[in-house]
DNA sequence: GAAGATTGAGGGCTCAATCTTT
DNA sequence: AAAGATTGAGCCCTCAATCTTC
């Protein structure tokens, strides 16, 4: 690796952080504006809708939307405050407890859908070409892989 | 755009939030492991020694390292008291405020660097081929660029 | 005693209000 | 009264401790 191509990556990885914030700034203001959603709910809705029966267990739900296991259990709980989901015991191991979507959060999901994937489409893809994308795709893909691979910070240890 | 692209664009918009984070977390760790150093002090020492005469106003550090007047005035006042910097009031505008690198700072900052440069090249460069990582960054300053001239939710207004 | 989850404590960050200088 | 900066209040998030069930 020539010194040039050192300076592109510390280069791009600035970028990287950079745009981050810019675009997660940009489309929680969005969702906001439109829909009084926090960027958080909107993924818990999300996964739930994506996941069989619409319903998760905690720990499953934290590690899909990047969050851990405690900000979870306080967000379902608010989420449940307001109509979107439910909480269900696991009836075949008394620890367990499940999210549930409901009727209202399905709604709510269907209502803000658009806007984020708008946002989305505008912000993000929408500056890119198809092979950029392509190629941005499978180059995250290789790079999430490898940080999740190797020894990781224990996020969160077991007890 | 056919709908497998816009799968794409979604999918890519999701490893994108999931690489940041796995990332970020693990830089930090290294960082903090191998130096006892928070990541956005790192940033704030970067920025202080690439400035002109290694010195930055309130306001512009802010802008640099993506963080808040009220979040940087506090870190410049953290990092004053571990002597990694310190303020200097601005002689020709008695409202302005320096944040300067010490000795000190300047040295905890070529310290630092190694490790946060090989986590780089491990973690994110390393993962990449030499085109990709060009195209990447030729995507990524298109992304930001629209993003940062479009009407933007005001971080922070004037008053 | 380990696993799933919740609760308590505390840090990081931002917004709004305030203070000072222009 | 506007601009630069700091302070006060409060949210979001995580870690550590705790409770319950296996």
């Amino acid at each position: 690796m020539t010194r040039e191509d050192r300076d592109v990556g510390v280069a791009t990885w600035a970028l990287f952080l950079r745009t981050h914030a810019a675009l997660v700034a940009r489309l929680e203001h969005e969702l906001d504006e439109a829909r009084r959603l926090p960027l958080p709910w909107y993924d818990v809705l999300l996964e739930l809708n994506a996941a069989q029966g619409r319903r998760l267990r905690m720990q499953e739900l934290g590690n899909r939307v990047v969050l851990s296991r405690s900000r979870v259990s306080r967000i379902v709980d608010e989420m449940a405050r307001a109509g979107l989901a439910r909480r269900e015991p696991d009836p075949a191991d008394g620890r367990g407890s499940y999210a549930v979507l409901t009727d209202t959060g399905r709604s709510a999901l269907h209502d803000a859908a658009p806007v984020y994937l708008h946002g989305i489409a505008t912000y993000f893809t929408g500056q890119l070409s198809d092979a950029e994308l392509q190629i941005m795709h499978d180059a995250l893909r290789r790079v999430l892989e490898y940080a999740g691979s190797t020894p990781a910070p224990p996020k969160q240890p077991s007890g």
